[in-house]
DNA sequence: TAGATTGTTAATCGATTAACAATC
DNA sequence: TAGATTGTTAATCGATTAACAATC
């Protein structure tokens, strides 16, 4: 694991996903060099920004030139340590969990789906994409064999902590929750969650209350 | 609609739909009053975090006392525009759109699905819960119909400007972007991204470079 | 070399938190 | 009244941006 300063702002975090996703595509298209200018465009960051977050795991970058693509990627797919594999687990079969089991956005990433679990008994067997249908309540033992170290949860609100509870008991690493209701994971298990509900109703908001262009010019 | 302070802080917005989810539950347990220190114990928020993004639309509590449950999500729902129904058109019915026309926690919310558009023809026409998969390229005429004020897009990457435009075109006045690109959306149209990869990718940066429990206690 | 661009230090900006007077 | 709790002002914290020396 390259070393890992020890306050890294979150926000940066957030964006180095986006530069990565840049670069692969800088890649694609035979770009070999590019400048923070260049690719802030791309990204909808400034320049600045880009290198400010650069800077706080090294210097990639040759003054005057910019940044070598291939060279830059490299290095922060070591650093966001998506040079390995990642098994993913699901909890609940539902909708979204079965959408996500079969995201194909997955293939040619390092992450994959390992295992899905439910706690439905109309659902355990069934077969799902390549994957059965598993017992939740069996999760942390099945998963000595899966390898899951990252779980996502896709459980009704009132089942997502006891999902949870099973995922860290199982051993995953991180955790992706998109119940909507708030829950708690040991302090060496990452947490993120993803919030339909509070993403819409944030948008809800704001409907009918910017700026349309006209009154942009207005003032 | 409410009137609205010229700004509000978007991470104030985003815990109001917290403190909604939190008041709406407090109905149901029939609390009849309630302390922002209560409030913020069960959102993880601070109380005097609450009182603050509270402060942006008025005073709702009484000194000594706190706040009125019932009163206090009523003003809330008001001031988020969730006291009338919001119309969701999805442009993509594959996994992710399919999942989210058919997601259960729309039931007794203020979003309604009223339609899914797909730009492949093996897709349109066919039924997908009570809808009809209908031509993206038609977005725009048939949402005179529909009257889909929000859009969601669950397209792949490369399909996702254009279905941006489409919406737009539509009249939709919000946009929920689930494609792993950036987007671009007149400054009157409110954007916000759901970004799946994104979320992956900062938990593994994470992973074991949490302290555990022991670390945590040496320091 | 001159022009371009990096990495970093200092200034600014915005959000969170602390302190506290007001008041139920 | 005394205790509890609000709403707000001021202080702090953290992230972004501006300025600029270093250097390719």
């Amino acid at each position: 694991m390259p070393e890992s300063p020890s306050k890294v702002p979150e926000p940066s975090l957030s964006r180095l996903s986006v530069y990565l996703r840049c670069l692969r595509q800088l890649v694609k298209e035979g770009v070999r060099t590019v400048s923070s200018a260049k690719m802030g465009e791309r990204c909808g960051v400034s320049a600045v920004q880009i290198r400010k977050d650069l800077s706080y795991f090294g210097e990639f970058g040759r003054p005057g030139v910019g940044y070598d693509v291939q060279h830059l990627l490299a290095r922060l797919t070591e650093i966001m340590q998506l040079d390995r594999q990642h098994r993913v687990v699901i909890v609940g079969a539902g909708n979204l969990g079965s959408a996500l089991a079969g995201y194909s956005g997955f293939v040619l990433s390092p992450f994959q789906v390992v295992g899905i679990f439910d706690n439905n008994f109309s659902k355990i067997g069934r077969r799902l994409w390549d994957l059965e249908i598993l017992d939740v309540h069996h999760l942390p033992e099945l998963n000595r064999e899966l390898r899951g170290n990252i779980g996502m949860i896709t459980v009704p609100a009132d089942a997502a902590q006891e999902a949870a509870d099973l995922l860290v008991k199982a051993g995953v690493r991180a955790v992706l929750n998109f119940a909507p209701t708030i829950i708690e994971v040991p302090p060496d298990v990452s947490l993120r969650n993803v919030d339909l509900t509070r993403e819409l109703e944030v948008l809800c908001y704001y409907i009918d209350r910017l700026p349309s262009p006209e009154e942009k010019a207005a003032g």
